[in-house]
DNA sequence: TAAAAGCCGAGTGAAACGGTAGGGTTTTAA
DNA sequence: TTAAAACCCTACCGTTTCACTCGGCTTTTA
């Protein structure tokens, strides 16, 4: 029951650029190195994020990745569904298949449903514009201290 | 983050010794039949559950499991951390250790906190007890529709 | 035209998952 | 009193996932 660390470095590389939203590319490098995640296992995750049409790219010299769409247009669910592959909690809560076949008789399946439609309400309604505005904010915040 | 079966087969066993509360010890081979579980494994999850405090056992002949508590007394939550060893999603929300150097600067973290702490209210209010009132309503429907 | 960037597939060590096997020990009913 | 039913415990094992790394390729532009 543990997101792994491609949803938290995914999403923290969203947020990157976001905070940089309409200054062009930006490279994987300097994504990387803001974040601390090694640029060979990033560029995996960006190219998960790149199928699923959250990022675009630049090619060749200058290039980089830049958000398709406005940060405040990109949900979080979207974002670890695009690297974590799903965040159902169980297979049989899914829309459509893999509900397995006893899963009328299952005694707790209407306690995963329940939880479900919790977590898919927190991940759908956060949105990567939210999580950039309240970091740069902590980020100011931070500076301010440390200047005190 | 998913749940692994440790948890849903645990939940299920609990319940279904939940439905036998009262009706004194009931046996490894019961439980496993009627949940179609190894009785193998599934001895190693209640071993798990009795270390928790949430069964207890009458060893030698005609002896099995048993609650230690009436089923409304016994949360979802306590049930699934004795199996899982946590529900948090990420490590860093958990209580205490484990929160890494860079939280106050990890733009997810206030996601987490938020998702964590709405997780955490339905598995803490929801017990075994309404599962287990709820899984023998849903029995009788079916047989009923079976019936007619 | 060379350097900077992204693109891509394959490989790898460690850990967790989902069990199985095979031996205990304790209790009780016949 | 003794055999069988039940829980107790440790070890192992094949498979999958995780968290990366490596090395070579193509595209672009200064």
């Amino acid at each position: 029951m543990k997101f792994s660390t491609k949803g938290t470095y995914g999403l923290r590389a969203v947020v990157e650029l976001a905070a940089r939203y309409g200054e062009g590319p930006v490279s994987l490098a300097a994504v990387a190195t803001e974040q601390g995640i090694s640029e060979a296992y990033l560029e995996q995750l960006m190219r998960s994020l790149k199928k699923a049409g959250i990022v675009k790219t630049a090619r060749g010299k200058s290039g980089g990745y830049l958000l398709t769409r406005e940060p405040v247009r990109i949900s979080v669910l979207e974002v670890l569904r695009a690297l974590e592959g799903s965040t159902d909690v169980v297979d049989c809560v899914g829309s459509g298949a893999n509900v397995c076949e006893n899963a009328c008789t299952c005694s707790a399946r209407p306690l995963f449903l329940k939880l479900q439609s919790r977590i898919n309400a927190v991940l759908e309604e956060t949105t990567i514009g939210e999580l950039t505005e309240d970091h740069i904010e902590q980020k100011k915040r931070i500076e301010h201290a440390r200047l005190s």
